[in-house]
DNA sequence: TCGACACATGAATCATAGT
DNA sequence: CACTATGATTCATGTGTCG
């Protein structure tokens, strides 16, 4: 195995696995295919096509197909890791699971599952299931008894304002600047990830200088971050445009001082909490009367958090407006409830969730 | 199969379920055992003492003998559940890569996998792993040709201030008063769910009357939630103790009365309305214009409810995707009339007519 | 230069009743 | 089962255009 710092194969995933040497990568970083099975095409409101991920790369016979592919390269990178390394993998519920259960079957032992909170995930254009927010990673080391693995916990802590990194990270999609494009200015891969995940990703679990490997390299942003962060890396890709694409990405990158890392955190927001939340939390309950602040008008709570007044439906600020003839309405001011002390405001509701959720 | 509103079954999940007629049940809640070495008997039933055998084999052992429940139960549970009814399991890492595996090989079709960001987990005391704040739900139909599963949609909207709810739910831990305790003062079960939880996925995935099974009853969550929202239940379980618990639990709930039931309804539910309905009704007079929503083109209504434009001739949906060379259109909110105010979508001749209808 | 607005787009298993 | 007709349906973000 080379030594050196940078090393993209251009070849088949399995095939490149094999030539490599046992227990010589500290950390595998994969996003295998997901082996999506979509219908037809999907249009959005505006009768425009969604650009969906039907690559050849992507399609397998069945399950047992995926399965076996799956077995194999996940088994090569047992061999090639040292003893004290690691596998992280990304995919979605098309995947995810028959990939878990391989690397359970294997003997690796799983540290956690991540769930990459998309900020900005697509929505649901047909309103048949709930919006596809997430996708899920797997950390594991090479088995239960193996040597110990790497984890910076205090970087992550530092990360993270200083309490603990969750299993759930809340990162935005790779779009704008960042998103590779082909000659034709078109985004080059169909599902190039954010720097950002393979930064917390490489922070978490690696320390500078250590080999981590790539084996569907794509357009390189294993490789990118690792260059950014001071690690070495081994990328295995097999289609030559995407290959091309990631050696002019990385040339670019200029390596971080490590002195600089620990500014590099990310901020977290106040939680939104919905209004059907509140009826969830049991705080008030379907059929509860909300009133105007001075009493005279009311309307009834129903279990999905909207309000019925007369005729009329709709969410606690939609009503709000309606009932006042005004364009906008804070429901979370306007409406209130009885308590032995008068009528309060569905606002101290909220803040009692919000506090719970902090506690 | 009894037709009552609660029945809790005391005994073992897999033989109880067996009793259990075909296509009985519209959903199906399952919190199934996550861990493996946990409840060991349940978890071997036929195994034969493994003696001398390394790490590996032995975890591979457990692994397929967590297969096999889980399958048994999971195949159980596709057979009494209706052709249009849906299932969803919880579970963490340690047992939700097997069990959905499982769920695809049975011939389940995936709807969603969804993670419950815990507001308030546990922290990681000894600082070698991310924080585990999740768990998943995996959410499935019967099967991918099977018949249309239920999902309120629009009532999932509301509870999220009319946006879409997405495939992430940020949600208290169950503790303090809703957990229950023991004579002893402790908590009666270990992983006793937030009633708001299950309070979300009957919402979001049964209607009122739904019969929901629970073959994992515990301490009765499910059953709560269900007599609350006016569902019936089924709940299988094997501890006297938890049977107990959960029916003095549930005994104490009080149901939210049938017509605060309503949630936001779909508009694909609503009764269809011919265009040429309206015309019949005179709300439109053969040979009235209909307008593009900028007032630029213009069609002529026939007595049939057919629409010209120059040559072409056809519904309004046809008409409406033909001048503007897209694949579809929904005409309804296309073409506009004229009123003393400024144009209006024909949308708003099909609202009274429906108004009509319902009076 | 800046704001307002229009437009594009992201790993998506994305409709249903009637004939 | 195949095919047709009806008609329901989107959020966050980045970029580009126009005034």
């Amino acid at each position: 195995m080379s030594s050196a710092a940078e090393t993209i194969i251009h070849g088949e995933c399995i095939e490149a696995l094999r030539a490599m040497p046992d227990k010589s990568v500290d950390l595998v970083f994969a996003d295998p295919p997901y082996n999506l099975q979509l219908g037809g095409d999907l249009l959005r409101p505006d009768n425009s096509k969604v650009d969906a991920v039907d690559d050849h790369w992507d399609q397998f016979e069945s399950f047992a197909a995926y399965d076996k592919f799956s077995r194999e390269w996940l088994s090569e990178c047992q061999r090639v890791l040292k003893d004290d390394g690691a596998l992280w993998v990304i995919g979605s519920y098309h995947n995810i699971f028959r990939v878990g259960t391989i690397l359970q079957d294997l003997g690796f032992w799983i540290l956690n599952d991540v769930v990459w909170r998309k900020a900005n995930p697509m929505p649901n254009f047909k309103g048949t299931r709930f919006t596809n927010a997430h996708e899920t990673l797997i950390w594991a080391s090479k088995g239960r008894g193996a040597r110990r693995y790497t984890f910076n916990y205090d970087a992550m802590k530092m990360a993270n304002d200083e309490v603990q990194m969750r299993s759930d990270w809340t990162l935005p999609l790779c779009t704008g600047e960042e998103r590779i494009k082909n000659g034709s200015g078109d985004k080059a891969h169909p599902t190039q990830k954010p720097e950002a995940l393979l930064h917390r990703v490489i922070l978490s679990s690696t320390r500078p200088g250590d080999v981590i490997l790539d084996p569907f390299f794509g357009v390189g942003t294993t490789g990118a971050a690792a260059k950014r962060l001071g690690r070495r890396f081994i990328g295995i890709e097999r289609e030559a445009e995407y290959v091309e694409l990631a050696r002019q990405r990385i040339a670019k990158v200029i390596p971080v001082p490590l002195a600089d890392l620990d500014v590099m955190g990310s901020k977290r927001s106040e939680p939104r909490v919905p209004f059907g939340q509140i009826v969830e939390a049991g705080l008030l309950t379907p059929g509860d009367m909300l009133y105007d602040p001075k009493g005279q008008r009311a309307a009834k709570v129903r279990a999905d958090g909207s309000l019925v007044v007369g005729d009329l439906t709709g969410s606690i600020h939609k009503i709000g407006a309606m009932v006042q003839s005004q364009p906008a309405c804070n429901g979370w001011t306007y409406w209130h409830f009885k308590t032995d002390k008068g009528l309060a405001p569905i606002d101290v509701l909220r803040a009692k969730v919000r506090a719970e959720m902090a506690a």
